[in-house]
DNA sequence: GTTATATGAACGAGCGCTCAGTCAGAGTAA
DNA sequence: TTACTCTGACTGAGCGCTCGTTCATATAAC
């Protein structure tokens, strides 16, 4: 009868609008976006008010409200912004890296690079994934799990080929979620980190230890 | 003359208060921060309110402002109480560890179970840091780091003693971050691992990569 | 009576979100 | 070209409410 106690907020998705024009929309979520991305980085999800994110985009909440279905709706875009950006550059890497020699030494400097740049909104993620509804949240923590995933697939081709010590199944999970998360050590110890190592020499430490693992 | 710009709050330590007694201001600050840390595990801080947090602990909110100087106040004593417990437990598990033989792996194992019994509160303080004002923030990432520094000097000692394979400085701290953030890993991608490895698998593992890149 | 502790109504700033209204410009007809 | 209509993107005052914090008052202890 009653499907479920607990409906309660759409998404972005099926918001109902008078607005029409299907690339306009896109384009506003895409500045709006980044609107939130920079203030949400700067003060946090729960201290940014939606105000300041139309302000910030130029135009005012009610038009905010147009394309957007809700404030933790924004916060579910932004995390899939961030995920979709760190994915496609994660797969870059691995395309780019197959070719070299070194493969997984490649990859590591490169992967570790893109955390580097990316350290802001890696560290918005693990802080403000949380204040996601539980149902987008899921879909937020399977995302960080694909990214992961590549780690995986590439781990096994190498090992598989020999190009690596043979590991099984489950090591190689293990070796790909540790590389994924050395990554982002890299990121939310920064405030240490940047201050006594560089990021070359993380990386190259860091490199080490892996390849004595699974070199 | 004018000591700083930013004088806003007061801490705990100097709240304005009519209270006299010192141990029931203990006591009373005590059940505070367990009534605080359930709550914000559960609800996460923003979300949890501060009459929520005083009828937990059974009074009013009237009351609660007697032995706290700001809600932001609660969440810095429940982080500072956290890695306060952390650090004791760590420290307890070398002082029991550098007895029997096999340190390391002994030390790990009982860190990564620490981590595990622990990982609701390891969890909220990565998530819920950022939400303490500036000053504070950083005291508790020193506190964080202490307890890193307690892993350095186990391995320094079994390094200079030639029980580990002997490792600059640098990569002795390296690998106590290692150490620590793969102990936190296991609770921030537990709603993965637990579904897919137990904790005893996990450590296995773990520790026998930590020992080809030390042993 | 005096001092220590507890209470909870009241305050008021600030928030997410709504909706009646505005207006530039595209469309249309003469 | 002119006059009129219609559309849809945009506006922002304001609603309803929540929440952190205060303080006048009540109670308890001695």
């Amino acid at each position: 009868m009653n499907p479920s106690p607990e409906i309660k907020k759409n998404r972005t998705d099926d918001i109902p609008t008078q607005v029409k024009n299907p690339e306009l929309v896109d384009r506003r979520r895409r500045q709006i976006i980044d609107a939130a991305v920079k203030l949400f980085i700067d003060k946090g999800f729960h201290k940014t008010t939606t105000r300041q994110i139309a302000s910030r985009v130029g135009f005012s909440i009610g038009s905010l409200y147009e394309y957007v279905a809700s404030k933790e709706d924004i916060l579910y875009l932004v995390c899939d912004s961030i995920h979709s950006q760190v994915e496609h550059l994660v797969a870059d890497v691995m395309t780019r890296a197959v070719a070299g020699r070194n493969v997984l030494s490649e990859i590591i400097r490169e992967y570790f690079l893109v955390c580097d740049r990316m350290s802001d909104v890696i560290l918005l993620i693990y802080q403000e994934t949380r204040s996601l509804p539980p149902q987008w949240q899921k879909r937020v923590l399977e995302n960080e799990l694909r990214i992961t995933g590549l780690f995986v697939e590439v781990l096994a081709k190498l090992s598989a080929s020999g190009e690596l010590s043979r590991l099984d199944d489950r090591d190689i999970e293990l070796a790909a979620h540790n590389i994924s998360v050395l990554g982002h050590m890299w990121t939310f110890r920064r405030w240490f980190f940047s201050r006594h190592y560089t990021i070359d020499e993380y990386i190259e430490r860091q490199t080490d230890f892996v390849l004595k693992i699974l070199g």
